[in-house]
DNA sequence: GAGTGGTCTAGACCACGCA
DNA sequence: GCGTGGTCTAGACCACTCT
């Protein structure tokens, strides 16, 4: 096994949160069931009723359950649905779809494009990006492209990595510590030509969502970037707010 | 003056949110200012640090500051974005915007669309609901077209009040108590076409954005539903995550 | 070492859904 | 009227950034 720390004293108000969601994807709770009161909880988990409600408020914000004042949290799966939107990153999100990643170009060092997307620091000027492309398959058809760009800070043998069928997010946590908080995205809507139609399998000028994205880590002053190239024909991007 | 109960006993918490909210966007702090400490803003509202918290907590969810451990609460203003993907809706994500508002189709009681996108309950089927088409545009360019959907259940006079540069969440807040608490929506990207083409003022055949989405609201078993079509050739969508 | 945010406790009162 | 979640208090200890 590969799990170096896996639980290394995650918080509590995290375990519970993994816990439930867990729970609910594995289907012992189906849409409409009731999860136990916030009071239960803080029995069942030895848990103050501050932490036990962290752990809802996250699973709220990730759209696994609603509350109802007065009711309690009703859990929610929501229908099919590729929810590349959200804080979770694309293989957690696509949790149970049959998810596949070809990579098309290898991680390497190199400089940053000439007119990046994004404003860049000095120190991610000087130290280059770590540059990779991936062509992401739901029940190998595919779903989008992506072209990450991570800067060359302190990431030792990253390159070396196999992201073949693993999660980017997953290796960032387990090996270096990093864990995304948060971030930002543009999305356009544009008519695929050249070699993202053939990735993405679709006639030319096909309209496909483009996203560009920016993504905060929990290291000081450490975050990277991707494109996205999405074919919305097949599939809906799905999101919650 | 048309506010009826515009502070009518506003959680703490969010009178907070609002109050740093609105010192961001008016600028009397930019990005990379600090914010006062939690401690300081304890004192200085008098209010206990998990209510500050919860007030921070909702404006990083709402991109308007990133936090530090070990340093603080930095401001976050985002370069010009049309940021309608969150859940503060339209008028208010589009703050600072020169954002004005053509009623297309004046709010109207029918029965819902044959197939509608979302399942509808019984009620909601019975009630009918309130349809309303809404054209959208930041510096009078058109930016999205709005097809709204609310069941038609105790929202006496709906139909009769002016939407013109107004905002509906607004509305629903001030005269009905409905505040949005959150919602799904499903992404795509498809060709411009007919009336909608015509609307956006693009090209046939240009791709543009289609979202679907649901909207819940506090209000028990009350959510409303609308269909958006948006230009995205001369402003990005932006979000947060 | 001082100050910051991250986590956590053990209570309290209120508004709401439901029976 | 009971149980639920929504709000709030007044503390506590830890890990982190900065000087």
């Amino acid at each position: 096994m590969d799990s170096p720390h896996t639980t290394q004293s995650l918080p509590q108000y995290r375990q519970l949160y993994e816990i439930l969601r867990r729970h609910i994807i594995e289907g012992i709770y189906e849409t409409g069931d009731m999860l136990p009161s916030e009071h239960e909880l803080c029995v069942t988990f030895h848990m103050a009723r501050p932490t036990v409600r962290h752990a809802l408020a996250n699973l709220v914000r990730d759209g696994f359950i609603i509350k109802r004042k007065g009711k309690g949290s009703i859990v929610y799966k929501h229908p099919k649905g590729v929810g590349i939107l959200s804080v979770a990153g694309t293989t957690t999100a696509l949790e149970g779809v049959d998810l596949k990643t070809r990579i098309i170009t290898r991680p390497q060092v190199q400089p940053w494009p000439h007119s990046f997307i994004f404003p860049l620091s000095e120190i991610e000027l000087e130290s280059g990006s770590i540059f990779m492309e991936r062509l992401r398959l739901v029940d190998d058809r595919p779903l989008f492209f992506d072209i990450t760009y991570i800067p060359n800070i302190n990431l030792p043998r990253f390159c070396s990595r196999s992201f073949e069928d693993k999660s980017l997010f997953d290796t960032l946590r387990r090996f270096y510590n990093i864990e995304i908080i948060g971030g930002e995205q543009r999305l356009k809507a544009i008519p695929a030509e050249g070699r993202f139609a053939q990735y993405l399998e679709v006639q030319d000028q096909t309209p496909i969502l483009h996203l560009e994205r920016k993504i905060q880590t929990n290291r000081y002053r450490f975050q990277f970037y991707s494109k996205l190239y999405c074919n919305t024909t097949d599939h809906d991007l799905f999101g919650i707010f």
